[in-house]
DNA sequence: TCCTTCACTTGAGCTTCTCAAGCATTATCA
DNA sequence: TGATAATGCTTGAGAAGCTCAAGTGAAGGA
């Protein structure tokens, strides 16, 4: 017997990184899910996913502040922004109160996009074969590992 | 009172998109909790997921069911490869049985550098917050929300 | 007013990724 | 066996994504 791999519990200390795993295999799962329809699009997965991060209800979004949701930098929103705008799916719009703020908010197409994405994922996502009750201690628990309880 | 937004129970449906967004953001805090190690190493995020990937105590991974696992196209890993090959954290190694085939092993600094990580990944990242009993709740949901329980 | 700070953009340059084409090895089957 | 097909990997071209440094214009404080 191999002591080296089994004394010091390695097997039990072993839990963080499958659940790393799991979570990183889900989100690829579900990023998967609407990855046809994305296409379908002519959209990338980085377009979509600002897509799906513009919510239309919710005020407008400062590039700057985008950039922090995105974690990428301010320079690179500025090319996803053009992107989309050559697209039709958003727009700029200057900041009422601050000349120098820019906000990007979706077009009439662009929540269309939006809608069509949040239906698929609701329709074909494994999520679906949760009942509401295990949905729901799901969001509890994740919520809790996110640290942002 | 405007029906549009309401009707329809719109609220309800929206727990698909909210479970969504919560795995995306856990993933995302995830990966960010291994960042500051993973640059300290000289790593892009990509390559990380990569070595991550390389569990040691595996059989060897033929460089095309690598390309399925990180799910991209065979062109791509050759690159990968290329890449942890030079900074001498992995390398290919032919298959005993089938010419053709090239598998891609950690070598021992790539086996000690993802240790590091998954070290790293235990002490800093959120899910720490979880005791036993949680983590365990937690896994079995995950197992079902992504289709192969 | 002057200077600083802030938000965004631009340009250079790297990494990641895909697609099409190519090479070598293995499998199939007449 | 020998021709043909299939498989696994690599190469090259080119697009997308991303960052860093530098630049422009607006806002705010001394």
């Amino acid at each position: 017997m191999n002591l080296s791999s089994y004394a010091g519990g390695v097997a039990a200390d072993d839990t963080p990184r499958v659940l790393v795993d799991q979570v990183l295999g889900l989100a690829s799962v579900l990023t998967g899910s609407v990855r046809e329809l994305v296409r379908d699009l002519d959209l990338t997965d980085t377009l979509a996913n600002v897509v799906w991060v513009l919510d239309p209800d919710a005020d407008p979004v400062p590039l700057r502040r985008l950039a922090g949701r995105l974690q990428c930098d301010p320079s690179n929103v500025t090319l996803l922004a053009d992107r989309l705008e050559e697209k039709g799916l958003a727009e700029r719009r200057p900041h009422p109160d601050d000349g120098r703020v820019r906000t990007l908010v979706l077009t009439p197409e662009g929540v269309q996009v939006r809608r069509r994405m949040i239906e698929y994922v609701r329709n074909r996502s494994p999520l679906a074969a949760l009942d509401a009750d295990q949905q729901e201690q799901l969001r509890a628990l994740l919520a809790l590992a996110s640290g942002r309880d």
